[in-house]
DNA sequence: TTAATTGCAAACATTTTGCAGGTTC
DNA sequence: GAACCTGCAAAATGTTTGCAATTAA
C-alpha cells in the first residue's frame, strides 16, 4: 500500500492519473485543485483553498471548490479535520496521524501516531464498528 | 476538587448556588437551562436544548439559549464537543473523558480516560502550551 | 436606579443546491 | 450525444448580534 509520504505528484498527467485511479474525472479544475492541495503536506480551509487558487490564477468557482473538496474527501484524496465549529480543514496527508490545533492562530500541525502511543482502544458499542480515531491536542500561544 | 460525577443538583436553589459559584447571575432562564442540562450526563446540540426546553414548557428564546450555552462553556458548567462541522454539542460531564461519535446517528457516547491509556503526550511546539486533549472514536452502525 | 439580561429580528459565515450552459469521452 | 461538470446566484444551516424592553440587585 502506498503512503502519501511519497513525494507528491508533480505533473498534471500524474495528478490526472491519481484522480483517475479513484474514479474521479480529471477535469481542469480538479487537476489544478489537487495540484494545489497535494503540493505539500498542509491543512487548508475551503476559504484558504479558494484564495490560493485565485492567487495562482486559477479559474474556479466557490461551488466547484466545495464540490471538489467534498469529492476528494469521499475518495480519499484528502482528509477532513474537524477541530473548530467555524470551518472544516482539509489535510493533504491521508496517512494515519493526529493533530495539534492552535486555537489562537487557527492553525493545525501534525502529530505522528508514534508520539501518542495508545495501548488499547475501547470496544465500540454493540452493533457498531470503529471507523477512525481522531486525536486533537489543543494548544495556545504562551502568554 | 469536586467531580461532576457527583449526583446532579436537584433544586433550583442548588442550581442557583452552583451558578453563583461561577459568577453567573442565576436568572430564571439560566437556572432552568442548567437544570435541564445537568439533570443527567448527556450530549445535546443547541437545537436539542431548545426543543427540550420548549417541551418542558420553558420560556426561552433562541438567542438566550445560545448566549447561555456559550456562557456555561466559558465558566465550565458544560463542555463543548466538536465532532461534526454541522453543530456543536454540549456535554454536561466536565470531567476528563473522551468520546464515541456515531456518524450514522449523530450521537455521542462517553469513553473513560482509563479505556484509552496514553503513555505519553508530545511536547507542544515552542511558544505554545497544551490546553486539552480531545479523542474522538468515530463509529458507524454495523451494516 | 443602574447594570445586566432577555427576546426578537436581522445579520453572519459557511456550506449546499437548482439549474443553465459548457465540457468530456 | 449522453452523461457529467461548472458557475452563478439563491437557499439552507447554525450561530451571533443590535437594540428596545424587562428584570435583578
Amino acid at each position: 500500500m502506498m503512503s502519501s509520504s511519497t513525494s507528491p505528484p508533480r505533473t498534471k498527467a500524474e495528478i490526472a492519473e491519481l484522480l483517475g485511479a479513484r474514479d474521479i474525472l480529471p477535469t481542469a479544475q480538479r487537476v489544478e485543485l489537487a495540484a494545489l492541495l497535494l503540493a505539500t503536506q498542509q491543512h487548508l480551509s475551503a476559504e484558504q483553498v479558494m484564495s490560493r487558487a485565485k492567487i495562482a490564477g486559477l479559474v474556479v468557482s466557490k461551488a466547484t471548490v466545495y464540490n471538489t473538496l467534498g469529492l476528494f474527501v469521499e475518495r480519499g484524496i484528502v482528509r477532513e479535520v474537524i477541530v473548530d465549529s467555524a470551518r472544516v480543514f482539509y489535510d493533504s496527508n491521508t496517512d494515519p496521524h493526529y493533530h495539534f490545533y492552535n486555537v489562537d492562530d487557527g492553525t493545525l500541525g501534525d502529530v505522528a501516531t508514534v508520539h501518542v502511543p495508545i495501548e488499547q482502544l475501547p470496544t465500540p458499542p454493540a452493533g457498531t464498528v470503529t471507523t477512525g480515531v481522531d486525536i486533537v491536542i489543543r494548544i495556545r500561544n504562551r502568554p
